[in-house]
DNA sequence: TTTCTGTTGATACCTGGTATCGTTTGGGTA
DNA sequence: TACCCAAACGATACCAGGTATCAACAGAAA
């Protein structure tokens, strides 16, 4: 989890202001665990006003401590993240669970393959499905 | 461009019915090109009602001839296709435009990855934004 | 032609997200 | 410490995507 501390600095950092409003969202999106939904996140901060909290969470995405996460179903979450640099996600679509991973062989064979059609590469955004290693253990457990 | 034909047979094969509203659907979504949203599809079928036209929407997706195509920005696009296949999208940010490809090597890198992070991947998802060969000889012509 | 089930459209509702606009406030400066 | 002003705020209205409900309708098989 990472620590209000560190997404504050990174808010302070990136020269915007440091409001209670932030503080507040901050401190109920870590509560609300590795996961959650944008409505979550308003729910879970009733002091703060809607249209601030998607500013936040926009905010948090721009200085790279919070991620869009695209669900199973085409839905979209949000995860807390240190890691700003360019990353993935392994989704679990029993417990929701979501986990980061980086994979610079992937990154160069995209690149590759878009040279091949001609197309010039800007980004790309990739999401695995499936069980993760926790749930895989209690499922085998029944 | 998928002809209605392909799209209408895939329907009556799976064993729904070749309802009048889902003919004029097919035939609206044909004529918006080979990207479009859900706001579009729905106005440019007025005499399909607004739940028709999702529902219809997601009859084909399972059908496996419309993909959701997640867009540089997070909105949801679709894409006609007549590839059923698992694959991924090309997604040009400057015209919109969307490229299906595929690629195993990518495909047993990711499961491999999966496995060794106690993963057990069921499906995943990729996009890659950029700027497609039309529009990149376009700008160099400027 | 009847019948039955799949399908439809209207409607209401939910979620995610943005735009507007008048008010408040953080924090640098006098 | 008080002042000031841009940044941030909240309420609100609005938009798009999508689902749930339910009474009415229509393919297609008997």
């Amino acid at each position: 989890m990472v620590s209000a501390q560190t997404l504050e600095r990174r808010i302070a950092d990136s020269g915007r202001r440091l409001t209670e409003p932030r503080r507040q969202l901050i401190e109920a999106m870590r509560n609300l665990g590795d996961h959650f939904t944008a409505d979550q996140a308003v729910q879970a901060a009733p002091s703060v006003g809607r249209a601030t909290v998607f500013r936040t969470m926009r905010l948090l995405q721009d200085v790279g401590v919070l991620c869009q996460v695209v669900l199973d179903n085409g839905a979209i979450g949000y995860r807390l993240t240190a890691n700003a640099r360019h990353h993935h996600h392994l989704i679990c679509s029993q417990c929701g669970a979501t986990d980061d991973f980086a994979s610079g062989g992937i990154e160069d064979q995209l690149a590759e393959l878009g040279r091949q059609c001609g197309f010039d590469m800007h980004g790309h955004r990739l999401e695995i499905y499936g069980v993760c290693a926790a749930c895989n253990t209690e499922l085998d457990r029944r």
